[in-house]
RNA sequence: CGGGACGUAGCGCAGCUUGGUAGCGCACUUGACUGGGGGUCAAGGGGUCGCAGGUUCAAAUCCUGUCGUCCCGACCA
């Protein structure tokens, strides 16, 4: 392959894109690589395209590799297939939806598990056919609330889903952990630093579920991890430890009369200061009214959700927990419509009397006393006891997760951070095969309910990740894998050395090396130099100066290092640093 | 959905307060110089000032509406 900027769809640009906000959306965009064509939605240029399909073929590798075989379903979907398994109207407004002429419901799928499911069903009927893997790349439609971050998360993109069919539980396992080892080989290969976090199974429905995070500080998803045990989980499906219930004499329950006390920080104050309770805000049970709405339905179920005082109710792991239902914020009018609950003074001792649903951290043990609303105005309880002066309905992981909080594994503090989920693979189970009716007929006549597996991986959010973890002062710096040429040759000076530079690059080019060669005529060489360093590609040769005396320069992209080497040595010692010698 | 900001050349921006000739940088074209760090000089091309309505002799500028984009927030009892 032969790139010859001279002629290459090209233009760089010296400044920043004011909508950019990420390095990987500035360095896509600043470097040539793709061009927005609306929110969330980008055009790729030849070297973004080079790069998408770099990042596709390993990915597509490691898929064959694993046995998977690649299909091609269409993105424009009809509504049925969406209807059967109910996500019509569950997936809400992050479907894209239209119609036809005739006024037909159409969708642009964003994810593709009902065909995969129809697929399989209206082909395959024996358990002899089982087990098997199919995947697509293909591109996807969510119409994203925000889309933001350029590449990174954006409307339109592409991805590559893949789903495992099995006739019992250890055979899903098994495709489930294939699924796991292909992707620990693809995310290597792409040179990316990611950790495997345990995670909620969402909207999808589903068991076992594990996500791929790679660390980045403009991640949008949050993840924590134990240094000691190596136990690493998505924030959403971080478990709480739970202490043991209290036992021993429980305290009396006391009123406590507490005017102006709208925050936590200033109850405790008071509290303290008039009562002499010595309570802390993690002694406090803070109460949060929401209303829940199940997807499709005009209803909503007020729930309260119970966390100590000292913790924000984190709506996603909120969200996560109550799924399929959508937890909505509990307005003015909505207090109006229920006086029993006293906004700022709400206590699970009436709950059950108003026949509210109440679910508790589970930090809120049997036994365990604690300081909450007095369900009156101006008035808290202190000595409210869990099983005595109320009873949950149930336990629910809302409350943040803090760095310090201790591992469910061991215990050990759990570190924090902030990362971008590349892929994800789950145990889906029976939901889809049970909407489609998939069935095996079994050796002994009866029919087998299949149970399906199903994996994603970002591809187009790939290509933002490298740039996003792989990149300097300078601009990009691809892995050679995915880089779109292994070489940038740049020719510069006014002799002959753009013809040399040409010579060169068409004798790596046959030699079956990917070249980039900078044969611009009249651009100097600081400009050469500078889009060089944009672009990204991991060898850089520059045949300039050093020409005369027989000379070029090789660079590496990566560390920085220069080396003179004599002309006649230099496709050679190119060949070797793209790992092919000889 | 809520809050904020912004829509002026392909890109990044100024001009708007105080109405009267549409400007700067990058990019682009031509020429000369320069030739290892986004170089210099000169001459150019490129605009329905988001859209609609209004005020006015006159609107990028003032008023009303509308559309779009970007950022932040999404709950603190």
């Amino acid at each position: 392959m032969l790139l010859r900027m001279s002629t290459l769809f090209l233009r760089t640009l010296r400044e920043d894109p004011a909508d950019a906000e990420v390095p990987s959306h500035k360095l896509l965009v600043r470097a040539g690589y793709v061009r927005r064509v609306a929110p969330g939605i980008y055009s790729w240029l030849p070297l973004g395209k080079i790069v998408l399909e770099n990042v596709a073929r390993v990915v597509r590798e490691e898929m064959n590799a694993m046995g998977g075989q690649e299909v091609l379903f269409p993105a424009l979907l009809p509504r049925e297939y969406y209807e059967a398994t109910g996500r019509w109207t569950e997936y809400g407004d992050t479907l894209f939806r239209l119609k036809d002429r005739k006024g037909a419901d159409y969708l642009l799928g964003p994810t593709h598990e009902e065909l995969f499911t129809d697929l399989v069903k209206g082909e395959y009927s024996s358990y002899k056919d089982y087990p098997v893997v199919l995947y697509q790349i293909q591109t996807k439609y969510r119409d994203e609330a925000r889309p933001r971050a350029g590449i990174l998360r954006g409307r339109e993109f592409v991805m590559k889903d893949s789903y495992s069919f099995d006739l019992d539980d250890d055979g899903l396992k098994r495709s489930y952990e294939l699924h796991r080892e292909a992707y620990i080989k693809m995310f290597d290969r792409l040179g990316l630093d990611y950790r495997i976090c345990f995670a909620m199974s969402g909207a999808m429905g589903g068991s076992a579920s594990e996500e791929f995070l790679a660390p980045c500080p403009t991640g949008e998803d949050t993840f924590v991890a134990c240094h000691n045990c190596g136990y690493a989980a998505n924030a959403e499906a971080v478990v709480t430890p739970a202490p043991p219930a209290v036992t021993g004499e429980p305290p009396a329950l006391t009123l406590l009369d507490t005017p102006d006390t709208p925050t936590i920080e200033s109850l405790v104050e008071l509290v303290n200061d008039r009562y002499g309770l010595g309570v802390t805000a993690a002694g406090t049970l803070k109460n949060v009214v929401v209303k829940v709405r199940t997807p499709g339905s005009a209803e909503t179920e007020t729930v309260v959700i119970g966390v100590p005082g000292d913790r924000e109710v984190d709506l996603k792991r909120l969200e996560a927990a109550l799924s399929p239902g959508v937890p909505e914020i509990f307005e003015a009018a909505d207090f109006a419509r229920n006086p029993g609950l006293v906004r700022g003074y709400i206590g699970p001792q009436v709950l059950k009397k108003l026949g509210i649903r109440y679910l508790v951290d589970p930090r809120v043990t049997p036994g365990s006393a604690w300081v909450t609303g007095g369900n009156e105005q101006g008035v808290h309880a202190a000595g409210v006891v869990a099983g005595r002066d109320f009873e949950p309905d149930g336990t629910v992981e809302a409350a943040e997760v803090r760095a310090g909080d201790s591992c469910p594994r061991c215990a050990h503090p759990l570190s924090i951070d902030r990362g971008i989920e590349i892929g994800h693979i789950f145990q889906l189970g029976r939901k889809y095969a049970d909407a489609a009716g998939l069935d095996a007929l079994g050796p002994d006549g009866k029919p087998i309910r299949v149970t399906m597996g199903s994996y994603g991986v970002g591809v187009s959010r790939l290509v933002a990740v490298l740039a996003e973890q792989l990149h300097d002062g300078l601009g990009l710096v691809w892995p050679r894998e995915v880089a779109p040429a292994d070489v940038h040759i740049v020719g510069t000076g006014k002799e002959n050395q753009i013809e040399v530079a040409l010579r060169l690059a068409e004798e790596l080019a046959a030699g079956g090396l990917r070249v980039l060669v900078d044969d611009r005529a009249g651009v100097s060489p600081g400009v050469k130099f500078k889009d060089a360093e944009l672009l990204g590609v991991p060898t850089i040769l520059i045949v300039g100066r050093g020409l005369g005396q027989g000379v070029v320069e090789v660079r590496d992209r990566v560390t920085g290092a220069k080396e003179e080497v004599p002309l006649d040595a230099a496709a050679e010692r190119v060949r070797a640093a793209a790992g092919r010698a000889g």
